[in-house]
DNA sequence: CACTATAGTGGTCAG
DNA sequence: CACTATAGTG
């Protein structure tokens, strides 16, 4: 293997302990993949250990996907047997096989946190419990720390009789049925796809030596974000060979509210005694002085493992610390700096603390027609009319998934309403039979009158559908079948609003991925199709070779590197967050390490913003400047101030200050000031938008667009306007149009998606 | 039973 | 501000 002789000391060491337990802290940077996906090729190669017995696993699908190609690159043999994925899919896998040894039928339904409020809702309902004194958010908050504790509804009464308050007692009978909801649904939520493996593995000896066995290997990468279930999954899998890598970087933990327990890679060395520890210190990402700033902001968090990262890369620039008046200005800033620059969009990425944030930087992007990709937000299966496709296919793939078939039940309408539904569900009650058996038997459910002959029909229909699918008819086919025999689609169009048309168009990208999944996996189901489109992660959809800027929360950057990094909102109050502000010492350690993954993505250049003012929830909110930055010494940093301040303007005119002129972004620390600012506020606009033409970019330019001058389009941001003039740029159309209410805007015609009217 | 109006409320981060 | 739940009406 010649590459192996590129790898340095440490992570050669990495690759050639392969036998019992070893752990990798592998600083942000430092070639941890590498190392990675050399070991797994060693172990194929040099070790001639199967490609079966090697499991990996990784954070994200996008990352599996990666080092899958990635190992296949250095044994072109190919190592397509080794099983890399995360989490969950691998339970999921394992549970698709053996769950009926614990009693769910094979098909079960996934729950997103949509669905798991749905049914608890449901449970309060019939508990009549009071929705104020308990939230269904944070009662399920409760269940999913204890899941991820593996702690089991009856663990959590016995404790909760000691501690003797009616709240937590009344939270464990709640634990306790919603369990048995999900049963009854033949449902897993995502913290049970976990739990349910640990249990099969501990109630099935001969399952877990089933996967001993296949897994002589096992790799775990981001160890730092497992939380206690997965350490017990992994160290029970591991228990008999021993041969267990982890990867991980303390000071990178930041999910802790996802369960994450830091205590899994501060302790492994007790957990696997004998256990190696090989670190990995030298950093090729970053800059000296991103590097540097990044180990004197992560210094001031206690209890890390011990590790300075260095490198051998040059200086490079300073980081600019720039604070604007509003999250506008400051919005506009970063788009300017990234116009301002030239080369790749996509070398670009704006991270931020809260998906909320993206809004503003959104529309600026669009405005100026920078060609831009937004991880996250607003989930594409989160949709209304993906989630109802997804509830036909689900109640047709598991029938005990009374969520499912309840929420399609009248979608389209059907004329079956909330009073038809209470009584079928009371009859299932009574008969203790699930809510879809009961339709079936709609000749027994006493009162219907006129619903029943409809109800008759929609599981006439369903019972088509899955017929059809036995019958090998393909799911993209399915849905097709569902949109026009239901009438849903009908029902959409009939709307004949612009929204409908855009659902309409989700569907059918939901429909492209049902095609891409039908044509790509080896056994193409149903169950397998559900599954994937349950588990994927906003990252997972992020497509590299796109040349646009990416924006993200900083928790989605986890694992990404970029050239060119802004850092924005840092304020405190928004980053640090005011909760992590005002709780334990903990979370604001772990705001401070989301502030080191943020700088140590930064390959070149760091920009790190602030704004004085921003809109947050309908009201205007004022903080300081983020103490992260003080933390950043003063010869890393360059800090300048918003040139044409609305701020400074304001301040000319008035005399009535509400701070010192001369510190409005006070370093000293003390209480933000909340309320509303009676001059700024005033405000409207912001520094005029300079066009954001001059600049090459890639685009697939279309081979020819379906307007021509002088027609009528539609944009998204701007509304209806004419097309005055279109010209071939060469790489792209420029289309020039004139806009009802925007005006004149040129645009490249690719990024525009202009619609003809 | 369906649609519309209005009040209420949410609060990171995510598989 | 923006979304969603719920009440009230046709």
């Amino acid at each position: 293997m010649k590459s192996f002789e590129t790898l340095n000391p440490m992570q050669q060491q990495a690759v050639l302990h392969t036998e019992g337990p070893l752990l990798v802290l592998a600083g942000a940077g430092s070639g941890k993949t590498r190392a990675l996906t050399h070991r797994v090729a060693y172990l194929i190669e040099e070790k001639n250990v199967s490609p079966w017995n090697i499991l990996a696993i990784t954070f994200t699908n996008k990352a599996a996907g990666e080092m899958r190609e990635r190992v296949n690159g250095l044994i072109p043999q190919g190592a397509d047997s080794v099983w890399v994925s995360t989490f969950h899919s691998l339970c999921v896998r394992i549970l698709r096989r053996f769950i009926e040894n614990l009693g769910y039928e094979s098909s079960f339904s996934i729950y997103d946190t949509d669905d798991q409020k749905t049914l608890m809702k449901q449970i309060f309902k019939e508990r009549e419990i009071n929705g104020k004194l308990y939230k269904e958010r944070g009662v399920l908050g409760i269940i999913s720390s204890a899941k991820n504790e593996l702690v089991t509804p009856e663990e959590f009464a016995l404790e909760s009789k000691k501690d003797g308050s009616a709240r937590s007692q009344q939270i464990a009978e709640l634990y306790k049925e919603y369990q048995v909801r999900l049963k009854k649904n033949n449902a897993l939520d995502f913290d049970d796809l976990l739990v349910k493996t640990v249990e099969l593995f501990e109630s099935c000896p001969e399952v877990l030596d089933y996967y001993q066995e296949r897994f002589r290997y096992i790799m775990v990468d981001e160890y730092q974000d497992t939380n206690t279930a997965q350490f017990r999954l992994v160290s029970l899998l591991a228990s008999k060979y021993r041969n267990i890598c982890v990867v991980g970087d303390d000071d990178q933990s930041i999910y802790r509210f996802r369960g994450a327990n830091i205590k899994n890679i501060l302790s492994f060395e007790e957990a696997f005694p004998g256990a190696k520890v090989i670190k990995l210190e030298q950093n090729y990402r970053s800059t000296k002085t991103i590097l540097s700033a990044a180990n004197e902001v992560i210094r001031n968090n206690e209890g890390r493992k011990d590790k300075t990262l260095w490198t051998e890369n040059e200086m490079g620039e300073k980081i600019r610390v720039k604070l604007f008046d509003t999250a506008y200005d400051e919005a506009e800033g970063i788009v300017s700096d990234i116009m301002k620059r030239g080369g790749s969009w996509k070398d670009s990425a704006v991270l931020y603390r809260t998906n909320a944030q993206s809004r503003i930087l959104e529309e600026k992007f669009v405005t100026h027609n920078i060609p831009y990709r937004m991880v996250g937000g607003v989930n594409f299966y989160q949709r209304k009319e993906i989630k109802d496709i997804l509830a036909y296919l689900k109640t047709i793939a598991n029938g005990r998934d009374d969520l499912a078939v309840q929420r399609i039940i009248n979608v389209p309408k059907r004329g079956i309403g909330a009073v038809s539904i209470g009584k079928v569900n009371m009859y299932a009650a009574e008969h203790g039979m699930n809510f879809y058996d009961a339709l079936l038997r709609i000749g027994a459910v006493p009162g219907l009158g006129k619903a029943a002959p409809k109800i008759d029909q929609f599981t006439d229909e369903i019972g088509r559908f899955r017929k059809n699918l036995k019958d090998g008819m393909a799911i993209q086919n399915v849905i097709t079948d569902i949109l026009e025999s239901t009438g849903y689609k009908a029902e959409l169009m009939e709307e004949g609003e612009v929204e409908a048309e855009t659902r309409l168009e989700n569907i059918s990208e939901l429909s492209n991925k049902a095609v891409a999944y039908w044509e790509d996996a080896e056994e193409p189901t149903l169950d397998g199709f559900l599954e994937e489109v349950a588990l994927v992660a906003d990252i997972d959809s992020m497509d590299e070779s796109e040349d646009r800027v990416v924006l993200m929360t900083l928790h989605s950057a986890k694992g990404l590197e970029f050239p060119y990094v802004y850092m924005s909102g840092l304020e405190d109050g928004l980053f640090p967050s005011s909760m992590a502000m005002s709780e334990d010492p903990e979370a604001l350690e772990e705001e401070r390490r989301l502030c080191y993954v943020g700088i140590t993505r930064a390959e070149k250049t760091l920009m790190m913003t602030g704004a004085r003012q921003r809109m947050v929830k309908g009201e205007t909110r004022f903080s300081r400047p983020s103490r992260f930055l003080a933390e950043i010494p003063e010869e890393y940093k360059e800090e300048e101030r918003q040139e044409d301040s609305v701020y400074q303007r304001s301040r000319r005119l008035s005399s009535d200050d509400l701070e010192d002129p001369g510190l409005p972004w006070a370093r000293s620390s003390g209480i933000s000031m909340f309320g509303q600012n009676p001059y700024v506020s005033k405000k409207s606009g912001m520094p005029s938008a300079q066009p954001a033409f001059g600049k090459a970019f890639t685009v697939q330019k279309a081979a020819s667009l379906d307007y021509a001058e002088g027609d009528r389009v539609h944009h998204v941001k701007f509304g209806d306007g004419t097309v005055k003039q279109i010209a071939d740029g060469g790489k792209d159309y420029e289309v020039t149009v004139e806009f009802d209410s925007m005006g004149v805007r040129k645009m490249f015609a690719s990024f525009a998606r202009l619609q003809k009217l």
